[in-house]
RNA sequence: GCGAGCGUGCUGAAAUUGGUAAACAGACAGGACUUAAAAUCCUGCGGGUGGCAACACCCUUGUGGGUUCAAGUCCCACCGCUCGCACCA
């Protein structure tokens, strides 16, 4: 029978914190708070080792700050609004509020059985009218203070979803979420100004010292800025002109064409032609699959333009797939000789390919820009290098009023509609006459009608009998409510916020509590949301800035983006997968049992748990099996939080078994002390005990600082270790193994308060102060430093810390060795002090 | 194609940022206890050469070169893997 019995003791401690409330926080000025958040997640029912491993890093630092002295906000929720509720609902006709908050709750008791320290008092579900009442008052207030518009345009429309996706949720020309080919649609939709704030956006990415490189290096290239010029290139015997968007303005004299999106304004005066309308719907069926992503097709307009500085030189104006209305004007002009995609259409019309800068390299294209290089066949720009050209054209089109400097961006506004039932309604009503007006506060929330037909056809908020129908509060004029529900990226956006005043029902969030506790110190999860969510919460900071709001500019100080928890994968030749517990291994190969045969299967690599390769692992069943403190463990111990985590079921019992084997040491002859009183008179054995524990009281702190966890816990097992060889009676024993217990409680905290409360203790730990080290050495002052010769170690030497130099090698040369250093041969002699000492012959 | 990161034992990994490579674990093997197994405990565990032996010497961080007294760490080239973006003018 063992004595280590998680699933009493977890539970028993879990009532305890609970009924104390112990993880309650409160903002208190005097306090330095510390915010720590992992994002929150999705309620499909069921958590996942993701979370665990989410989770798991949140609560360790949660405790860690706590523990050292700050107050902490640790906050959990839901991102409750969203289409698997809705699809479940179309499936299994049942109503996704009750789908969903069945979810909740069992995800919840899920989540209690890790032992997380949470603050479940400040719990939210953006599904909760309590909760969407406040977003609807935000986007009224963005509304008004036009950072969001509606206006007609070619969407990503989920042909699968039935929905509307934004340009970051289409991933290789796919919905994010099912995966099907996005086609384009034109739809009239309501648009966040995100790209009102790029530069702001790029820009401050600098100040993110605690960010990982890579993932604003992610956002910096999304948001995609590059300086250039407009240039407006006359439309011969026409009044109408083009200005085009050009980073090269200094190779115009190279220009031999122009290419127009098919998207571009002036395609209106060709909607009567079919083979333009033929040729533009080409397009747009092969922007919506991306395969042919490198054929470049045109369509001649007739039209000319003229040259800005060539006179009378005419240039055809086409219409071309690979230009994009998306960026810059959706107009450019083709320079062959010096682009490559200009180069290969020019090839395809037989358009004039002229070179125009002097080169080293003979071929072309020729696409780079070197310093050495200069310009030819271009008039006044002749000679000059590439970034003279530059200013010198710059300078010119602006002074003729033709054209300017200026810079562009690739991130394009956030198109929040979706035709959809399950998400937040959108607070607006179109009156009879046109007007488009923002739903008066005292009608807030428009509550989500709960008697719906949910088919797999259509809007159900458009279908429902009555539900839109309304009246203009003003004038009494009819009026029809928006039926699209906002992205639930827009609820995710701000509820960093909401935690810090959860239940305030007048507002949003209080200005007091946000002062207090925003920006979020640490805030943890998936690196997945590297774009969406961390730029549209970076953006929605800045957009309630300018609605007033009292709010810091940036919302998450330090991100720590976790890996992912992956598992092998098994597959049978005909490429199915199987189950990894379903697999034997056997004279070197993998079997698995199918009906009454055994078959071979093919072992693939470590991949991302997944439902579709049948390599999950549910966290739920190895926390009833080992207990919440060995799946802590094992989380954080193998590999550092932003790698990915090897998932092995051998480690998850290693873990156990260690904490098995500390239990039974602690069981008895084992008093809980929070002091000791250091004297000269220890025996050598206590004080190396003394010394080992107060060194990975530093250690330990320094690792959870810095999110290594794996040597932290590496730390703690080599401090067990030592304790446990070193066979340790009284006091010594008791306060090494007291100051163990404390560290380790951040990760195993049921574990610890267990052993605490069984040694006749009553301290609580969660109330006693992180211990601080005694880094003075009780015991000998000895160091031990490396003799080498030539750079090769040859031996190690004990002796006195801060030796000097002469007296080192005097006793180098004077000791027996394996090898002789005759002192007068030595070229060169190099001395690091304490560590080590190398003879150059 | 462009950008970023990574490459260390059988495996997960560590290395105070230029100073004893492989800490701490897992798997495996051998031993003790046991009638036996499990559990537990002990030992070994990168490669090679020499020796009966304790031991000694040499090699080893994807490959090749370089800087340095000293390189897993810095520089150059190449190979491989992973991720992000991808007609962005």
């Amino acid at each position: 029978m063992k004595k280590y019995n998680p699933e009493i003791i977890e539970k028993k401690w879990q009532n305890y914190w609970a009924e104390k409330r112990i993880y309650k926080s409160r903002a208190d000025k005097t306090k330095k708070k510390f915010y720590v958040l992992e994002m929150f997640p999705y309620p499909s029912g069921k958590i996942h080792m993701g979370h665990l491993r989410n989770y798991t890093i949140g609560d360790v630092t949660a405790r860690f700050y706590k523990l050292n002295g700050y107050n902490v906000l640790h906050p959990m929720g839901w991102d409750s609004f969203g289409m698997p509720a809705e699809n479940a609902a179309i499936e299994n006709s049942v109503n996704p509020k009750d789908w969903t908050e069945n979810n909740i709750k069992s995800m919840k008791s899920q989540l209690m059985k890790i032992g997380l320290s949470i603050d479940w008092e400040r719990e939210i579900s953006t599904c909760d009218a309590n909760y969407y009442k406040h977003q609807q008052k935000i986007f009224i207030e963005f509304f008004k203070n036009g950072l969001v518009y509606k206006k007609d345009s070619f969407v990503n429309w989920d042909p699968v979803d039935k929905t509307v996706l934004a340009n970051e949720q289409v991933i290789d020309g796919k919905g994010w979420r099912s995966g099907a080919i996005v086609e384009k649609k034109k739809l009239s939709q309501w648009f966040l100004n995100i790209s009102k704030f790029s530069e702001e956006l790029l820009g401050d990415l600098n100040q993110l010292e605690s960010w990982p490189e890579k993932v604003k290096l992610m956002q910096k290239n999304w948001i995609g800025m590059s300086e250039g010029a407009e240039i407006k290139f006359k439309i011969y015997q026409s009044k109408l002109s083009i200005d085009i968007f050009t980073t090269r303005p200094e190779t115009i004299f190279g220009a031999s064409f122009i290419a127009l999106s098919v998207e571009h304004k002036l395609s209106s005066q060709f909607l009567g032609d079919e083979k333009f309308l033929e040729f533009r719907n080409k397009c747009l069926k092969m922007q919506e699959t991306r395969d042919s992503v490198q054929e470049k097709i045109g369509f001649h307009s007739s039209l000319f333009a003229e040259h800005p500085f060539i006179k009378n030189e005419k240039i055809p104006i086409f219409f071309s797939n690979y230009v994009l209305i998306n960026y810059g004007n959706g107009a450019i002009f083709g320079c062959p000789a010096h682009d490559e995609r200009d180069y290969h259409f020019a090839k395809e019309y037989n358009i004039p390919i002229k070179c125009i800068i002097k080169s080293k390299e003979k071929e072309l294209p020729y696409c780079e820009e070197n310093k050495a290089d200069i310009l030819i066949n271009s008039e006044f720009l002749n000679e000059k290098n590439i970034k003279n050209a530059k200013e010198t054209i710059i300078e010119k089109i602006e002074k003729l009023k033709i054209g300017r400097k200026c810079v562009k961006f690739k991130l394009k506004d956030w198109g929040v509609s979706r035709q959809r039932y399950w998400g937040c309604p959108i607070p607006i009503i179109y009156r009879k006459d046109g007007e488009i007006l923002a739903v008066e506060d005292s009608e807030l929330p428009i509550r989500l009608p709960n008697d719906i037909k949910l088919t797999s056809i259509g809007n159900p908020l458009e279908d429902h009998p009555h539900w839109k129908i309304t009246k203009c509060p003003e004038t009494g004029m009819e009026a029809v409510r928006e039926t699209d529900t906002l992205d639930t990226f827009f609820d995710s956006s701000w509820y960093f916020l909401r935690f810090c005043s959860p239940i305030s029902s007048k507002e949003p969030f209080k200005d007091e509590d946000i002062s207090y506790w925003m920006p979020v110190d640490h805030y943890i999860g998936g690196v997945e949301h590297a774009i969406l969510h961390l730029l549209y919460s970076r953006f929605f900071v800045r957009a309630l800035k300018v609605c007033g709001k009292q709010v810091p500019k940036e919302p998450f100080k330090k991100l720590i983006t976790q890996g992912m928890v992956c598992h092998e994968t098994f597959r049978t030749k005909d490429n199915k997968w199987i189950e990894p517990k379903n697999v034997i291994k056997e004279k070197g190969k993998y079997w698995t049992n199918q009906g009454s045969k055994t078959i071979e299967v093919i072992k693939g690599r470590s991949e991302k748990m997944s439902k579709s390769k049948k390599n999950i692992v549910d966290p739920d069943s190895i926390v009833f099996t080992y207990g919440a403190d060995t799946a802590r463990l094992f989380m954080i111990s193998d590999s550092p939080p932003e790698r990915d985590l090897e998932w092995s079921i051998d480690g998850i019992k290693a873990m156990n078994k260690y904490l098995e084997k500390i239990y039974d040491i602690l069981s008895s002859e084992f008093n809980f002390t929070v002091t000791f009183p250091k004297d000269k008179d220890m025996l050598d054995q206590e004080k190396r005990a003394y010394e080992f524990t107060n060194k990975t009281i530093y250690t330990f702190s320094e690792d959870v600082k810095n999110y290594r966890f794996n040597t932290a816990v590496a730390k703690l097992r080599e401090l067990s270790n030592h304790l446990i060889k070193e066979k340790l009676e009284g006091q010594i024993f008791n306060y090494c193994w007291s100051i163990y217990l404390r560290l380790i409680y951040i990760i195993t905290p049921h574990f610890s308060q267990e052993l605490v409360y069984k040694s006749g203790s009553d301290q609580i730990i969660e109330n006693i102060e992180w211990p601080q080290a005694d880094l003075t050495k009780p015991s000998n002052n000895k160091v031990i430093i490396v003799i080498q010769i030539n750079g090769k170690k040859k031996g190690v030497i004990e002796i006195d810390e801060n030796i000097k130099k002469d007296r080192l090698i005097k006793t180098i040369v004077g000791s027996q060795n394996n090898y002789s250093i005759d002192v007068k041969k030595t070229k060169k002699i190099i001395f690091v002090p304490n560590k080590i000492i190398n003879f150059v012959i």
